[in-house]
DNA sequence: CTCACTAAGTGCAACGAGTCAACATTTTGC
DNA sequence: GCAAAATGTTGACTCGTTGCACTTAGTGAG
C-alpha cells in the first residue's frame, strides 16, 4: 500500500475520530460538519470527498455485518433451524456489544437519540435485505425471488427496529421471532431441512 | 367558519396544488420549495407556516388512516380472525387506488421514484404502530403493552414497505401475510377468537 | 363604530448541509 | 525527470429551514 493510499487513510481516520469524540460531546445536531472539517484540520468539501453525508461519518465501521448475517444462515450447525440460527445471530450481536461497556454504549446512546442517525442506521441495515433473502431462499431450495423468502429476510430483518424502540429490546427480538418461527415452519414444513 | 380560516384553508390549498403539479411535472428533487412558494405566490416563509417540511407538501391528505386501521381490526366481522381482517384492509387500500386510475397511479411512482419521499412516506404509515398493537392486544384480551402484539402490528405494517419495493407488491404481502398468520395461530391459539 | 387584539402573511437575513469549478499540491508510473 | 492522476483547498453557490421584525386584515368587546 503506497504512501498516498496511507495519507488518505490517515485523513479519513482524523475525521471520523474528530466526529466521533465531537458527536459524543456535544450532541450530533449540534456539531456542524464544519467544526468536524475544522477539528480535524481539512476543508469541508474534503470531508465529503471522504464521507458521502454526515451520518456516514459514525458509521464508518460497517465492515461485513453482510457476510456475517449470511453466514449465519449458511454455515451453521448441521440440523439446526433456520429461524433458531437467525434468532440467536440477533440476540448475539445484542449481548457481544453489551460486554464491551461503555464506548458501545455511549455510542448506542448517541445514535438512538437522534432521529436522523436512527433512520441512517436503519437505512445501512436494511440493505442487507436482499442478501439475506437470497441466502434464505437458497437454503430452502426455493426459487432465488420467492416472496415468503424475501418476506421473511425483511421481516427479520426489521426485528431490529423494534428492539430499539421496545422497552425490553431482548423479549421484542424474540417475540418477532416467535412469530415468525412457527410462521415458518407452517408456511414451509421442510424448510431448510430436507433437500 | 369565518373569512379568516377559508382564506388560511385557500392558500394552504393552493400551495398543495402548486406543489404537486410542479412536482409531477418536474420531479420533487427538480422543485425548490422557493419555486412552488412562487408559483402558489407567497413567500417561502408563510409555506412553512402551513407545511412543516417540502415533503408534507405531498401528503396533506393523511385523513383517518390510522383509525380505519383499528376500525379494520376491532370492528370486523364476527368470526373473522384478526389476521384475515388484516390482510383484507392491508390489500383493499390498494386495490380501491388501482381503480382511481392515472391520478393515483403517476403519485405513486413520483413517490416511489424519490427516495426522501419514500422514507416520508413509511415514517407517516409506521406512527400507527402503537394504536394497531394496542388494538390487537385489546382484541386478544393481552396486556397493552404484549411484546408479541407489538411484534405482530409493527410487521404488519412493514408488509407495506415490502410490498413497495418488490415486483409483485400484492404477492409480497400475502407472503408477509402468510408467515405472520401461522406465526400468530400458533402462538395465540386462541387469539381474538376465546374471550 | 372604533379600538385593541390576534392571526396571517411578508421580507430579509441567516444557518447548516451539500455541490461545483478552478486551482494548487503531492505521488506515482513510466 | 515528467506527465498524469489522485488529493486537497478555496470560495461561491443552491437548497431546506428558521428567526426576527414588520405589515395587513379579520374579530370581538365596549
Amino acid at each position: 500500500m503506497g504512501r498516498r493510499e496511507r495519507k488518505k487513510a490517515a485523513t479519513r481516520q482524523s475525521l471520523a475520530d474528530a466526529a466521533l469524540e465531537l458527536f459524543l460531546r456535544h450532541g450530533f445536531d449540534q456539531v456542524s460538519i464544519r467544526d468536524v472539517a475544522e477539528a480535524a484540520d481539512v476543508s469541508t468539501t474534503t470531508l465529503f470527498k471522504h464521507f458521502p453525508s454526515k451520518e456516514a461519518l459514525l458509521f464508518d465501521m460497517d465492515a461485513d455485518v453482510e457476510q456475517a448475517l449470511v453466514a449465519a444462515v449458511r454455515d451453521r450447525a448441521p440440523g439446526t433451524p433456520l429461524l433458531k440460527a437467525l434468532r440467536t445471530h440477533m440476540l448475539g450481536a445484542r449481548s457481544v456489544k453489551a460486554e464491551y461497556g461503555e464506548q458501545i454504549a455511549a455510542f448506542e446512546r448517541l445514535v438512538n437519540s437522534t432521529p436522523a442517525l436512527v433512520d441512517y442506521h436503519r437505512r445501512m441495515w436494511m440493505r442487507h435485505e436482499r442478501a439475506l433473502a437470497e441466502a434464505i431462499a437458497a437454503d430452502s431450495g426455493a426459487p432465488a425471488d420467492d416472496p415468503v423468502c424475501a418476506a421473511l429476510a425483511h421481516l427479520a430483518l426489521e426485528s431490529r427496529a423494534l428492539a430499539g424502540a421496545a422497552a425490553d429490546p431482548e423479549a421484542a427480538v424474540n417475540a418477532a421471532f416467535d412469530l415468525l418461527e412457527q410462521g415458518w415452519e407452517a408456511v414451509r414444513p421442510d424448510g431448510g431441512r430436507a433437500s
